[in-house]
DNA sequence: TTGCGAAATGACAACGTTGTCATTTCGTTA
DNA sequence: TAACGAAATGACAACGTTGTCATTTCGCAA
């Protein structure tokens, strides 16, 4: 190549090659309508000839915002993956685009040193996606200036929240037991530091209190089809246990598995209902009535949420993303 | 509240309220040691009454640098989860952050689209991920002053490019079929578009043919356990099917659960392997041998290669991730 | 042609940092 | 105490944009 490639081209080279002002140039980049035609051509071709990019840095400091914002991920679950599509279709949609960063494995990052490290960065306002409890989680204060948005089941006394219902849709998933005659509930738990484990636990509990059932101890689980599998051998054995909510599909699915081995049938013996509705990616024919939260929904929610707090970071807003039960066979009517 | 909070603290402010000049609090922070403590300690006290955080607009235009990695995704599957987060982890140790940006739902995305969107954001180079064919992927010149690596199982003209081994891998799991005796294998492939699903169907081919067999017609399937169901059903009523090789393990499930069905037994009748290593999760005492590709791994690889081409955009390099085959019951020796 | 208001363009400062180089202060030694 | 070199600090420009306000050019009517 002949030409020297010069490190960056700025709006002032475009200017000499084009003949026109700095300013004219930076017209033609912001408010195209206000330069003659003419003009505005010779400019582009320019900028064409030099290959100019727009300087993000001094773009934003001269604007004082970014058009970017902050996602922080404590935990990447499995469920992450459509609630980061969600986020970041609405991001798109809104035109902002997106800074992650991640909490590092091991580490124990507290939400004010995640709202420290961000606020370093090119970002307008911050999401962060909680699944388990933290340290500092009520102390928490956000930066004055920074809207956030923490997505968790919790209450947070100064932000806003965005979450799907989990305990609300627990809740629905036991009374659908309850309402069809079932006289008891049994839960399998997730893994003990989850929080959608927890409310879904809180959900179930409530909901049989609610009609003056004492429910039964959980049997813990740990998310995976195995532990869900050890779980169903132990209910097997119990007479009174007609009906069986697992915190996910996957233990529900190991539930099933192992009153099959032990000679009953679900639904004829025994009802199941899972959660997240992803059992019948993997298994054919899947009969699993499973409640189904919107994750992608959510990570919408959380960031109109944030987009519109932009001008008052300091509002406040508690969001929840109701769940829907997609139904299948598992569950025996016993009015019938 | 008495005090009027003023929008931003700058170093100016913080230099004033400390009694030192502007400069000095760049050196607290940029260099520390180079400050007397006594003046250190005034600075720090300062900027902590105020509030002060650095501008990072400001600081990379006078540095030339963000400190950021942009990220495009194409397609947001599930495998995806896992190398965002390998990618997120390496970023995070190198000291960079992550820029993302996604394609709009139903956009067709080319990749000079992408490059030109993503270059006028905050970042110093950047990484596609590409799961599906692009129109312009093999005449796309990546922008001379940012380093761009694909993530993607094709080889590209002119970028770094990073992949799982998924051809190698499918011909390493067609061979160890091979190598226990079995005389042909049949496919069942994943969705059409999918590049990963063609790869391994290449992998499948290869092995075949270069034992001298020739690849039976290979069963489209779409990723999903139903799919793979029907194929399983095709599948038994072939007196010379003794193996197959699913495109993933959901659908290999669905292929185990037909065989079943129609009182054929795995691996005693029919041997199966699927891809992923994920049906563990879900299925209790799964017996599933499967090929798994480390997709932390490989994000983990596109970032460091990314960081690695900072200095020199224009190189290029070629990085295959092997997978490695997690070894159950379902392949029957047929040898023994 | 001249004059006028509107449209188009330009000059210059400012955003908040860091690099360069000059100046001040410090601790030592003569 | 004076003189010195090293350490600490400061003044000022520069990074590449956009906002403010002044100036030039244009189109049109007189």
């Amino acid at each position: 190549m002949a030409t020297m490639d010069k490190k960056n081209v700025s709006m002032n080279d475009v200017a000499i090659a084009a003949g026109v002002s700095l300013k004219t140039v930076s017209r033609v980049i912001n408010e195209p309508d206000s330069v003659r035609e003419s003009t505005r051509d010779k400019v582009h071709s320019a900028m064409e000839a030099l290959g100019f990019r727009a300087n993000f840095a001094a773009r934003s400091l001269k604007l004082g915002r970014y058009g970017c914002i902050g996602v922080v991920l404590f935990h990447l679950s499995g469920g992450a993956v459509d609630m980061i599509d969600g986020i970041a279709d609405a991001a798109e949609e809104r035109g902002f685009a997106l800074t992650m960063i991640k909490k590092r494995a091991g580490e124990k990052m507290t939400l004010a040193e995640a709202a420290r490290r961000m606020s370093q960065l090119p970002v307008d306002g911050m999401i962060f996606n909680l699944r388990q409890m933290v340290d500092d989680f009520d102390t928490f204060e956000a930066p004055k200036d920074l809207k956030t948005v923490i997505i968790t089941p919790m209450e947070h006394p100064a932000c806003s929240t965005v979450s799907d219902d989990q305990e609300g849709g627990a809740r629905m998933a036991c009374e659908y037991f309850l309402n069809r005659g079932h006289k008891n509930v049994y839960f399998v738990s997730g893994k003990k530091e989850a929080l959608s484990s927890q409310c879904r636990m809180k959900g179930w509990r409530a909901a049989l209190e609610a009609r003056g059932i004492e429910p039964p101890e959980p049997l813990q689980g740990d998310w995976n089809a195995d532990s869900g599998y050890a779980a169903g051998l132990v209910l097997a054995d119990k007479p009174d246990c007609t009906a069986v909510l697992a915190a996910n599909d996957c233990m529900a699915n190991g539930v099933m598995m192992a009153l099959r081995d032990k000679g009953l049938s679900v639904p004829d013996d025994v009802s199941v209902i899972g959660f997240d509705d992803e059992l019948y990616k993997t298994i054919p024919n899947s009969i699993l009535t499973s409640m189904k939260f919107r994750h992608r929904e959510l990570g919408i929610r959380a960031l109109n949420e944030v987009v519109a707090g932009l001008e008052a970071p300091s509002s406040r807003s508690r969001t929840l993303v109701s769940g829907v039960l997609v139904e299948r066979s598992s569950v025996k009517d016993l009015r019938s």
